[in-house]
RNA sequence: GGAAGCUUAGCUCAGCUGGGAGAGCAUCUGCCUUACAAGCAGAGGGUCACAGGUUCGAGCCCUGUAGCUUCCACCA
């Protein structure tokens, strides 16, 4: 027989059976049309591929969900993979990294690269056959993605197919541009955060007298591209100005005033420059008023050579030096400090500027009302539901898309230029010549954002837009999981992508977790340096205690804080578990071989049986409900509490017995550890998974095993209950020992009287084993001196320990209990005399209390019984 | 400006549709009891932020207040 190493060292079988998995092919998902299909969508990691504990959060969430649906039953597939412009862009960076001669070590990354995979091996697996047999394009042995393959088959499919519809659109607008990544940005892609600035007052001069219009600008350096001024239509101040002409200053160009809604009023003088290039609002507005747009910023926001005087100078630079000449020019009115929100890189942190630029968008007013509806029609739901309030908040107010990006990597946009006679066609091909004159077209040089073929996701993983086999019994998928950080970026996506070109939802659920923190409550992130890897939580304590320690403890879509203990806590429930099967195991004989529980069972094993039912029943209830925190506590609470602190310990004596006693013991202890083990598995899948290999010994996976549910044969509330007395007896004598510091090892004779004579009778042993008790007498009365008592409602115990027991104190003890019932008793009673309460309440919870009251009513009398003896 | 969340034991957090306040860690007291000291048996510790309301009954539902956090928008 194998046998359960004596120290739980998870690093020592972890690694090993992820092997076996992937070598007995338990990730492999075959359609079987006779199953459910149960998918679940992986996120891809950001742009940076950065490893982080939201990665092993949303891993661990998965990887529970599906485990626990795999051995329902289910045909269950973990849609693959990571994001293929992601993947690229490492593969891209790496090759282009070797390119610049650089060693393996320096480009780091492709380490990096090596690592994430490995800690995915390790964490508990993804399905990389089924990548291969999808046909995905990423080939992880390489670590390389090929572009026209796969996911960008889709991507381009989809790009064609919106532009046929009018769906995408290519034009000038004004976008977010980094000026240090020289490429333009969603809105979703720029962060604001508060920084001071000034407020500097300017006058503007009136061309044709010497009055002038007072105006406030935090940007004077965009000056230089003001082509009006403009004012609240509803402003009586100014109305009578609204179509003269103004000077503008340092550049001496004439510019009107003009009137326009955007204004308010009451926002300081009332007066706003307009900079149609460099401001959206303004963009609006001087698409209204039919303005000039003029550029006065490079690229890398530098000022124009059109504005000699300033060319070359970066923004900040020529902030400076316009405030100066304002000032030389009597413009300054003065400059007062201000605090206002700018827009940053997401990626970077430069500040973001508005820049006109001609770019690809897709039209979002028509793809955001069927993804509206459909989560108002529960085709989808939160989980939490609070979060469709960010979702329809996001998709009410939204902006048409900007889907191009200056960057290299990623997806090319198929889109075609003859630079001959200007034609642009969107084209699947790869090649194409002008239709109109027949030369090779040259490909628009920009990429897409990463988001728009990460939202083609669900149905572009299993070979959208072939009508596969997969795509048709997969999806829709059943479950996303992610962050509440993204789902703007990719959920929402994701729906309306779907909506258009499936017409069906990608998921029916998507389950909203938290973020993780750090021990102080800090986002975790590069800048802080407090970032905790995974990987080395891992290696200390074990995949299976990080796993439990992410799953527990915490309601879905609230964000928690990691912190060292609670993991050392989960890897201590582990070794627990660990210990509790090697007890089992150095009891079974080699030969022993398990059929089933035995006929006679004891009134013990009912009580853990009926109580393991019940928790298999509520741990799949949880599930159902997404609760997988409360299914880790309940499964925490009955392996270590019922299982190994009282039936372990109650199987002892019939262990050390021998024969049948022993036998039929350790049937019921292999059962019900095979339970708890299953129950357990998808939350530690690892050691479950070991132990069972070693306990069971057929070659059997627990992976592959079958998920326990409520079985109503095993349903003993009769005996479950009973049991419950002997317990709260057992439990009544240990603290009242406690109390008057008797050591475990002075054993004493326990006096029980009760009514339950044969109950009592039948667990003396336990008696003896778990409350030192030396023997047990039965009687329903006894009057015994000097003696310590312990109560329950269904027994009076005494504890005759003469040297021990001091009357003064022991009054005491009992009055301070006396007083506890008599607590109990005023409020149950006043409950039932509440005729309100008997009116109203449920007719159940009213028998219930009827029963508190007379158990507190019995253990009264029992204490007052003990209380006059002293006396 | 709009929205959401949080406020429960010393700390970190649970508490499912309203029915006598829970866990882990920490603290205190005993125990090396033949699976486990990463353990066992006990104990102490809470006006569930505050103020009202609904209800027979409120940590939970409603209204308001305060503090903290986050997201969205952004007025030059």
């Amino acid at each position: 027989m194998k046998e359960l190493a004596k120290t739980y060292s998870p690093e020592k079988f972890e690694e090993k059976i992820y092997q076996e998995w992937m070598n007995r092919g338990c990730f492999h998902a075959e359609i079987d049309h006779n199953k459910t299909p149960y998918t679940i969508v992986i996120p891809p990691p950001n742009i940076t591929g950065q490893l982080h504990m939201g990665h092993a959060l949303d891993e661990t969430l998965q990887d529970i969900l599906i485990r626990w649906k795999r051995m329902c039953g289910y045909c269950t597939l973990w849609l693959p993979g990571t994001d293929h412009a992601a993947i690229a862009t490492e593969a891209k960076i790496v090759a282009a990294m070797r390119e610049e001669g650089l060693t393996k070590e320096e480009i780091g990354r492709e380490a990096f690269m090596k690592r994430a995979w490995a800690w995915k091996e390790k964490f508990g697996g993804r399905i990389v056959e089924q990548l291969k047999k999808l046909g995905s394009s990423c080939d992880w042995e390489r670590e390389r993605f090929t572009m026209d393959e796969g996911c960008s088959k889709a991507v381009k499919e989809v790009f064609v197919k919106y532009y046929e519809k009018g769906l995408i659109y290519r034009g000038e607008r004004i976008i977010n541009w980094c000026p240090a990544c020289l490429t333009s940005l969603s809105d979703a892609e720029v962060n604001y955060e508060e920084q001071s600035g000034y407020f500097w007052h300017l006058r503007y001069k009136f061309k044709d007298s010497d009055e002038y219009l007072e105006l406030a600008t935090t940007r004077p350096e965009t000056l230089l591209g003001d082509t009006a001024v403009a004012v609240s239509p509803k402003d009586s101040r100014y109305a009578h100005l609204v179509g003269k002409t103004l000077i503008l200053p340092i550049v001496h160009r004439e510019i009107p005033v003009i009137a326009d809604d955007y204004v308010e009023m009451d926002f300081g003088t009332g007066v706003v420059k307009i900079t149609p290039a460099h401001d959206p609002n303004d963009f609006e507005v001087g698409k209204r008023h039919n303005l000039e747009v003029i550029n006065v910023m490079t690229d890398d926001a530098k000022i124009t050579d059109d504005y000699p005087k300033y060319a070359g100078m970066d923004r900040y630079e020529a902030r400076k030096a316009i405030v100066k000449d304002l000032e030389k020019e009597g413009a300054l009115v003065y400059t007062e400090d201000y605090k206002h929100n700018v827009g940053t890189c997401y990626r970077c942190g430069t500040t973001v500027e508005p820049k006109v630029s001609t770019q690809w968008f897709v039209k979002m007013k028509p793809l955001a009302q069927p993804a509206i509806d459909a989560v108002k029609q529960k085709q989808t739901k939160f989980v939490p539901e609070r979060f469709d309030k960010i979702y329809y908040h996001w998709l009410e107010n939204i902006k048409d898309w900007c889907i191009s990006r200056q960057i290299w990597w990623g997806h090319q946009i198929p889109a075609f230029y003859c630079d001959d006679c200007k034609e642009m066609i969107v084209s699947k091909e790869n090649a194409v010549h002008c239709p109109k004159c027949g030369k090779l077209m040259r490909q628009d040089p920009d990429t897409l954002d990463t988001w728009f073929s990460s939202a083609l996701w669900p149905f572009s993983t299993l070979g959208y837009p072939e009508e596969t086999e997969e795509l048709n019994y997969f999806y829709p998928t059943n479950t996303l999981v992610t962050g509440y950080d993204i789902i703007f970026f990719w959920v929402i996506r994701m729906m309306f992508s779907a909506l258009e070109n499936t017409g069906k939802v990608p998921f029916d659920t998507v389950l909203i977790h938290g973020l993780v923190r750090d021990a102080e409550g800090r986002k975790m992130s590069k800048s802080l340096g407090n970032g905790i890897d995974p990987l080395e939580v891992i290696d200390k304590y074990g995949a299976d205690a990080l796993r439990f320690m992410l799953a527990t403890g915490n309601a879905p879509g609230n964000d928690m804080r990691y912190i060292d203990d609670k993991v050392k806590a989960a890897r201590n429930f582990a070794n627990k578990l660990w210990n509790a099967s090697r007890f089992i195991m150095m009891n079974l004989p080699d030969n022993f071989i398990f059929n089933g529980l035995p006929e006679n069972l004891t009134i013990e094993d009912k009580w853990v049986i009926s109580k393991f039912n019940r928790l298999a029943q509520e741990v799949n209830t949880n599930l159902e409900a997404f609760e997988l925190g409360v299914a880790c506590s309940k499964l925490y609470d009955f392996i270590w509490d019922v299982f190994c602190d009282w039936y372990i310990e109650l199987t002892k004596p019939r262990i050390q017995a021998g024969g049948q006693a022993k036998e039929s013991a350790q049937a019921v202890l292999v059962w019900t550890m095979q339970g708890m083990l299953k129950l357990l598995h998808p939350f530690m899948p690892f050691i479950t998974e070991e132990i069972w290999q070693v306990l069971v010994n057929d070659g059997s996976m627990i992976m592959l095993e079958s998920y326990p549910v409520e079985d109503e044969t095993l349903n003993f509330t009769k005996e479950e209950q009973d049991f419950e007395k002997i317990i709260a007896a057992i439990k009544a004598v240990r603290n009242t020992r406690t109390e008057l510091n008797v050591p475990p090892s002075v054993k004493a004779k326990l006096y029980i009287e009760t009514e339950e004579t044969e109950l009592f009778a039948n667990a003396g042993i336990f008696f003896e084993k778990l409350a030192s008790a030396s023997e047990i007498e039965l009687g329903k009365s006894f009057s015994i001196p000097d003696c310590a008592g312990a109560v329950t409602a269904s027994a009076r115990i005494f504890i005759p320990m003469n040297e021990l027991v001091n009357k003064e104190k022991e009054l005491e003890r009992l009055e301070k209990e006396r007083q506890k019932v008599q607590k109990d008793i005023d409020f149950l009673s006043g409950k039932l005399n509440n005729a309100g309460f008997l009116a109203k309440a449920p007719e159940k919870l009213v028998a219930a209390e009827k029963a508190k009251l007379a158990k507190a009513q019995e253990k009264m009398e029992k204490i007052i019984q003990s209380m006059n003896a002293y006396r």
